[in-house]
RNA sequence: GCCGGCAUAGCUCAGUGGUAGAGCAGCUGAUUCGUAAUCAGCAGGCCCGGGGUUCGAAUCCCCGUGCCGGCUCCA
């Protein structure tokens, strides 16, 4: 039997050997570092007996495959501790997730926080008897009968759905598991693990099927590695939008208010009118027309809309002199009736309406969470009522649009195409003309995206846009949705060159979606030390004496008539007090003023990394402060 | 909405059946000071709300509300 090594020699090698001992005979160093393999391309177990020809490629654990591995090894031994601790306990599914894995169980008391260490110390001992994990292929209607006996009925649920006549079981210790594989060859190769987390799940995420309790555990090759996660957990905690949104001044959310009610402070309102003013200017240079809605609608127009139909359960109604209205859950509708106002030629398409529209939706109370789910938001919503032609180049210009604004913030994105779910609308023409269009824009973009298949909205797909922060992770902010729905359903026309009637294709889409989440977001990605040109407050003026007050109170003018955002510390505090705060409150520069600087008409900024600088000319700083004050241009220099 | 946890001063947190505490913040006074906390004093609480157990409840039990971590949903 001739075994070749992926980009390595050739061997002849009896068959029924180990895939463990053929990578040996090839030269590959097995140690605790390679937990399985690659033969011809499939991921294998190391104990697996090679039968015939083929390539081999070891898998080590600090890449994604073997990482993986060995998380999906580490929901075992989770499994079988809690089994061997809580007899009473039916196990579910465990997968690798991503830094870590889960175990769902169907457990007769709830898990509480302290039988976390007791399972860890349990898995520890595990994990010392090195115990191998075996691979055996059953008949599925033995399977089925094993499990049963077991009294598994979660796993006999999955087998019974299976398709195919064989299935494999993976046992360590005294745990068996319906399992694809492959696993690390046994329990010592786990690496550092820890259990993080408890939680309900439902069975197959369905809310109508019963609850398991999740386990959740983090699982690394090294405990550095491990560690190195653990800090970034800590680093998250403390630029949390919460804490920080606090702590800066920016806003809050009071429970007499109610929850989900963002109150904007001054410089959580500064920050959020700053984005404001970059919205409009950026939408008018791109030929969107700003318009504004009411806050309320009666209630005929979202029944003709569909909303009463599909999202009712999120809106919030009101009553008035016998009328039903229904506040604004979406910014369309009354964009439909601007359309609908007069005649419209094919002339004044593509019709691109603006909107900062703050809605209401009402969401359920679990999932609320700081700015990033509320119910009262605001978005930078706009309508492109265009003809079928224009739809693709329409959807080019908002991913051009995308990308300036990703860039000009620095943040990096992925993209996502989300398809025709089964519960959906329209005609099968209209569906795909409107994902050709999306595709077509993706790929003249060179955007690579994947593909979500059946998540598009019941009225036509869209293109989600994921942004990625300081620390990597994922927050969708811009959507590009075809619909095809309100077009239909408010008979949207316009005038051909044919002199005959047509409907227009409807685009929704939002840059940033909900200013709300964006701004926690950006707190958390900027950690609450904004650029110049977004900080709330710019400059602080730091008087020493109160001999050079006079002096300060001329600069604070001068600097806030040219339109700069600064403020002056009078309070007869130490210099040193006056630095700590304005540096905790993450201001860009603190500009220290004391006798030489009032004698000499400078100042002597202090930047926020803590560089000092000396005795600039008053005018020379104010140059400089207004120029850190434009909106970055990316491509120019950084 | 569901599962679990939590709720004490503006903030961070001690106090687990017997008279409510600390640090920071706040206020008052002193200090006029050169780059991350000057000193002293004072004040501050329906212990989330409502019921119950008990001679006695911040503490134990029940019901609400809110928050936190997840699930489901989602901008």
């Amino acid at each position: 039997m001739r075994i070749t090594l992926l980009n390595g020699p050739t061997r002849e090698i009896n068959p029924g050997v180990p895939v463990a001992q053929a990578l040996q005979e090839l030269g590959v160093h097995i140690d605790h570092q390679v937990v399985a393999a690659r033969v011809n391309g499939a991921l294998t177990d190391l104990q697996a007996r090679l039968k015939e020809d083929c390539t081999l490629a070891p898998v080590a654990v600090d890449s994604p495959e073997g990482l993986e591995i060995m998380r999906h090894s580490a929901s075992h031994v989770m499994a079988e501790a809690v089994r061997s601790l809580f007899p009473d306990v039916k196990v579910a599914i465990g997968p690798a997730i991503e830094n870590g894995f889960y175990y769902d169980f169907d457990a007769p008391r709830p898990f509480t926080p302290e039988d976390l260490p007791r399972i860890e110390a349990r898995m520890g001992e595990l994990v010392a008897q090195d115990l191998p994990f075996e691979r055996q292929e059953v008949a599925r209607e033995e399977a089925i009968d094993f499990f049963r006996t077991q009294g598994e009925t979660y796993k006999v649920e999955i087998l019974e759905e299976i398709p195919g006549d064989r299935v494999s079981l993976y046992r360590q210790g005294d745990f068996v598991d319906l399992c694809r594989g492959p696993h690390v060859p046994s329990t010592s190769f786990l690496g550092a693990y820890k259990l993080t987390g408890i939680s309900g799940a439902y069975w197959r995420g369905d809310e109508r099927l019963p609850m398991l309790q999740r386990l959740y555990g983090t699982a690394f090759p090294s405990p550095e590695e491990m560690e190195r996660h653990l800090e970034l957990i800590e680093e998250a905690r403390r630029r949390d939008h919460r804490r920080l949104g606090r702590e800066l001044g920016l806003f809050s959310i009071e429970d007499e208010a109610g929850p989900g009610l963002v109150i904007y402070h001054p410089k959580g309102a500064m920050l959020r009118s700053l984005i404001e003013d970059f919205e409009r200017k950026q939408h008018l240079k791109r030929g969107y027309q700003m318009v504004m809605g009411p806050q309320m609608l009666r209630a005929e127009l979202w029944a003709r809309s569909g909303h009463l139909e599909n999202y009712k359960e999120h809106m919030y109604f009101t009553e008035a002199e016998g009328q039903l209205y229904g506040i604004k859950p979406m910014n369309c509708v009354a964009h439909m009736l601007i359309y609908k106002s007069r005649v419209r030629s094919y002339r004044e398409l593509p019709l691109r309406l603006f909107e900062l529209g703050t809605v209401l939706r009402h969401e359920r109370t679990g999932v609320l969470h700081g700015l990033t789910r509320v119910r009262q938001f605001t978005q930078d919503d706009a309508h492109i009522i265009c003809t079928p032609e224009q739809v693709e180049s329409e959807i080019l210009g908002v991913l051009d649009f995308v990308a300036d604004v990703m860039a000009i913030f620095g943040f990096d994105y992925e993209v996502e195409l989300s398809t025709r779910p089964e519960k959906s609308i329209g005609s099968d023409a209209d569906w795909d003309l409107a994902t050709t269009a999306l595709t077509g824009a993706l790929r003249s973009r060179n955007l690579p995206f994947a593909v979500c298949e059946g998540e598009g909205a019941f009225y036509g797909p869209k293109i989600d846009v994921k942004l990625k922060d300081a620390l990597q992770r994922r927050w969708q902010c811009a959507t590009i949705q075809c619909d095809f729905t309100l077009p239909e359903r408010f008979d949207l026309t316009y005038v051909g060159p044919d002199g005959g009637r047509h409907r227009p294709v409807m685009l929704h889409r939002v840059i940033l979606g909900s200013l709300e989440r964006f701004l926690g977001v950006l707190v958390e990605h900027f950690a609450g030390a904004f650029p110049v040109w977004l900080a709330p407050t710019q400059a602080v003026f730091l008087p020493i004496t109160d001999r050079v007050h006079a002096y300060a109170q001329e600069v604070t003018s001068r600097f806030t008539e040219a339109g700069l955002r600064v403020e002056v510390d009078l309070r007869p505090e130490t210099l040193r007090l006056k630095i700590r705060e304005a540096q905790l409150q993450k201001i860009p520069f603190m500009i220290v003023i004391g006798d030489r600087e009032a004698q000499n008409r400078t100042l002597s900024p202090r930047l926020r990394d803590g560089t000092e600088l000396k005795d600039i000319p008053l005018d020379q700083f104010m140059g400089r402060l207004r120029d850190e004050s434009q909106v970055p241009t990316p491509g120019k220099s950084p």
